[in-house]
Parts: structure tokens; C-alpha cells; sequence
DNA sequence: CTTGTTTTTGAGCGATCGGTCAAGTTATAA
DNA sequence: TTATAACTTGACCGATCGCTCAAAAACAAG
């Protein structure tokens, strides 16, 4: 019966983390959530007390979502940067089945000002745990000796994420799609050689 | 006269492009732009006849503007990179003057989604013009000898951006200041060895 | 079935949104 | 000075915003 609640809770959150990541938080109304989410007002409300609450849940939700998209290609990879290189591969040549073609929190971090503390805050609380996972990978990758220790885990993380990012921002737009492969080739080509 | 009124035009636009520069579209009012602009709702309307318009000459003023301070970097360096460097070093440096440490038209990239179809179109159009220009300098980079030619220009131009646009991203959170001059440096290094 | 508790509903609140327009002000020319 | 054209003003429009809450529905215990 926990389990049950929640689940739908869960379940509401992932539907409204959708919207929120395709639209953005300011251009996403209430209305819209009650519909994907099928919920009237007053519940919504008293599960999550705000827009902000909903949204705060969703962010979270997004994030858990995506190391555990990491942990699931990891699984299936022999080594560390070949389980990244498959997660990358899935996220921008699939990107057409995603809300947005941009991280959601990367689009939090370009959509709010230092005024929006409590919503920034989170954002920046989440990109750091992320990169806090990133660098317990790539720690393994320079153990595994996939990579040299010419730079620090923290260094490869941050390497890869200023590509990631640039690129998934790069290929958002119509009419490049042959472009993807040999750019996230190069940026391989590129950790390795940094 | 003319030049008058064209440049109190101009001037309204720029101050409205601040603002969204600053707060993106969506969370950007009309009473905000009325207040920085110092115009009231009918001489707005007369002047741009909606709040897409507006937005609309803020962000090509924008561009234009940024393509204008590049070419002042360019008359003041003896080269295309070090002109380039100097731009880059200005944007990410001082990155706490300028009203947002990302791209207006990168934040517009993320915003828009293809259901807004005059600005993301817009939007699109204007990167496209940007990355033309961009061209422009990196295949006078390679004339000159600064950039080999096993890369063409448009691949020199492609790289640059998702370089300067993932850079920019990753530095706009708090307390990394001390990373950002090395990092430029790396981007420049990657350019001339890619 | 009754009773008490929890959850859901949706009408509707005050605020704010993007935008309009009649009235007022200013600029120009005869 | 006066008539006319051009621009500016701000009260105000209907729509939508985030959100509330009394009433109804669903559920649980005895």
C-alpha cells in the first residue's frame, strides 16, 4: 500500500518532470500540468504544496533518472568510457524521443537568475552531485588505465560535460543530424587525448 | 531627424534586449520592459506592435552587437585567433557585467520550442547568420596560416561554438572563477591541434 | 451499515498577463 | 495663431496565472 502511493507519486512526478523539461518552468502553467499529470488543483497542491514543489520533485526525479540511464549502459559495457560513449550515443542520436534535446538541468541553470534562489539552488545542489558521480567514473576510467593521469577525475569530468553540453546545445536545430556521430567521435577522441 | 528617432529606437531596443537577455522570454512582462524601457503600453504597441516584436529586434540588435564587438577585438589583434582569444577572454572574464553568463541566442535555442515557430525560427535564422560570419573569419584564419587546413572553416566555426557555448554554460554556477582563464586556454590549444 | 478520516473535486479567488484605445499632449506647417 | 497630423498616456479589457477551500467522494475501522 506504501509501495502503491508511492508509485503513482512517482509516476505524477516523471509525467510532470516531462513537461517541465520540454517547456521550461515559467512557460509550463498549472493547466498544463493538471492535464498530464490528470489531477485537479487541490491534490496537486497538497502533495506538493507549489508549482515550485512540483517542479523541485521533478528536477530531482530528472536527475536520479539520468545516472541510473548511466548505471543501466554501464552495466552492459566492458569499460567505463565505453558505457559513457553508449549513454552519449543514445541521448543525441535518440533525441528526437526526448522532451528536449537539452539536459534539463542545464536548461534550469540558463533559465534562472540569482533572484530565483530556491529553485537555482537546487539546480546547482544537483549539477554538483552529478558531477560528483561523473568523478567517481572517471576515477575508475584513469584506475582501469582507459585514461592517463595527466588529468584528475574532476578534470575529466568537467571536460566532459563543457562537450556534452556544448554539443547536445550545438545539434538542437533542424538539418544536421548527420553531423552527430563524427562530433561525439571527436569528442572522445578528444578525453582521451587531453 | 531621422537619425533621431533611429537612434532612440535603437536605444529602447537595446535596453529591452537587456532585460531578455536577463529573464529569457517567458518570465519577461510587459510591465518589466515598460518600466526599463520608460514606455508606456500604447507608444510599445505602436512602435513594435507585440511582445514577440519586441523580442524579436532585441535579439537581432543582440546579434549584430555581438558581431560588432567581435570585429572590435579583430581591428585591435594582429590575428583572427588572437582577436577571437581576446573576445572569448572578455565575454567569459567580465562574464558578471553582461546581464547573463550564456548567449541570448543560446538561451533562446533552449527556450523556444518548435511549436513557437516565428521566434525559434527567427532564433535559427540568426545562428545561422552567426555561424556564417564565424566562417568568414576561420577560413581567413587558415589563408593566413594561423589554423592548418585539414579542418574546413565551417568545422573550425562548429568547433568554436560548441567550445565557447559549453564553456560558458559549465562557468555560469558559483565559486569556479579561478578555472576559467585555463580553460580558455585549452579551447585554444584543442582549435589549432583538431 | 454507521461513523470518522482521508482524498479528490472544481468553482472560483485575487493578481497579473498581453494588449487596446479614447483622450491628452506635442510637433509641424500655414 | 491655429489647424492638423503624429505621438504618448494610462485606465482598462478579457484571458490566464498560481492557488484556495468548502463540498463531495472514497476509504477504513468497528
Amino acid at each position: 500500500m506504501v509501495n502503491k502511493v508511492k508509485f503513482e507519486r512517482d509516476d505524477v512526478i516523471r509525467q510532470a518532470s516531462q513537461l517541465f523539461w520540454e517547456k521550461g518552468f515559467h512557460a509550463t502553467s498549472t493547466r498544463d500540468l493538471q492535464e498530464v499529470i490528470n489531477m485537479r488543483p487541490g491534490s496537486i497542491y497538497a502533495a506538493f504544496g507549489s508549482k515550485e514543489g512540483l517542479y523541485s520533485e521533478s528536477l530531482k526525479d530528472y536527475t536520479a533518472q539520468i545516472q541510473a540511464q548511466i548505471e543501466g549502459f554501464l552495466n552492459h559495457s566492458d569499460a567505463i568510457l565505453s558505457g559513457l560513449r553508449a549513454f552519449v550515443n543514445n541521448v543525441i542520436l535518440t533525441r528526437q524521443d526526448y522532451p528536449s534535446a537539452i539536459c534539463m538541468l542545464i536548461k534550469a541553470n540558463s533559465e534562472f537568475t540569482e533572484k530565483e534562489d530556491t529553485l537555482r539552488e537546487l539546480n546547482l545542489k544537483l549539477l554538483r552531485v552529478f558531477e560528483q558521480y561523473l568523478c567517481v567514473l572517471f576515477n575508475q576510467a584513469i584506475k582501469n588505465g582507459e585514461l592517463n593521469n595527466n588529468r584528475t577525475a574532476l578534470e575529466y569530468a568537467q571536460f566532459f560535460q563543457i562537450q556534452f553540453t556544448g554539443l547536445r546545445g550545438y545539434l538542437n536545430r533542424p538539418g544536421i543530424d548527420e553531423l552527430a556521430q563524427p562530433m561525439i567521435d571527436q569528442m572522445f577522441t578528444l578525453l582521451k587525448n587531453i
